[in-house]
DNA sequence: TGTATATAGATAGCAAGCTATGCAAAAACG
DNA sequence: CGTTTTTGCATAGCTTGCTATCTATATACA
């Protein structure tokens, strides 16, 4: 059932970021980086709880798109600091506003109570098989 | 969040089942097809809830590493029944199990009552994003 | 200081999702 | 009965996720 609500999340979200050339799985970065910060690979892969290749992949397809531009780190020969470029920072109020309404959409038949008491359950959830996870 | 959960779920299934050589997208089609049914491939993607090529793909994937068998259908000469392989047949049962674990250590933190209230909550969070989605 | 270890990214290869589209068989209908 | 529409599956092409492994740079330590 999580697979199927996150598959929902991502499709309502990629239908309305469509039309701004942004997709679902660029979210985490948008959030990590509107406000005009850099940040490393790694730094951005552990926000958005995915591994290192996976986010390796998403920056290349936002670089080839034009969302993103890396930097070599004066402090690190071997790390580069990825910041959104001007293009992409003018969509990231929309971006969030997309993540946003669905939200709402999605929770929408829920009391305030029921909200809360659902992101403490899915919480626990999460923590309890991360905690399984880790050996 | 759900994403989160999803993801996590998939990867302590995907590593209990590795042995048995079935990963985490072809227990649907287990649970459908453990009792000895032929579906259609279109019924499985119904009862998995995921459109038809995925189905597709994930059955030419089992059909590769041998679980399960594809007969023409005598009343639909477009149509295919798909089958579990007597091998498939044996790895169902520790399949049911993986999931029903895996579910267990997920909802250990939650009391009784927490659980329901979860899948109940869960459930209309779903049916909000389908709701929107279908236009 | 020099070697060994740890860390940041890159790359390969796979699974599981999706949309869009094409084809052939079945069903509906004038 | 023939044509049109519907339906089941296949295929192409993409994103997002994973593991495993490699390279090059930093860091630690003998």
């Amino acid at each position: 059932m999580t697979n199927w609500a996150a598959r929902l999340f991502a499709r309502a979200i990629d239908r309305r970021l469509k039309e701004f050339g942004v997709s679902s799985g660029q979210m985490p970065v948008f959030f990590a980086l509107g406000d005009g910060a850099a940040l490393s690979q790694k730094a951005l892969a552990a926000i958005a709880s995915i591994e290192q290749p996976t986010m390796a992949a998403t920056l290349s397809r936002m670089q080839r798109d034009g969302l993103i531009e890396r930097r070599p780190d004066p402090r690190d020969g071997r790390s580069q600091l990825v910041a959104l470029t001007p293009e992409a920072m003018e969509k990231a109020l929309k971006v969030k506003e997309a993540g946003m309404s669905v939200n709402a959409v999605a929770l929408s038949d829920l009391t305030e109570a029921e909200k809360e008491q659902f992101l403490e359950l899915l919480g626990k959830v999460i923590t309890s098989l991360e905690k399984m996870l880790e050996d």
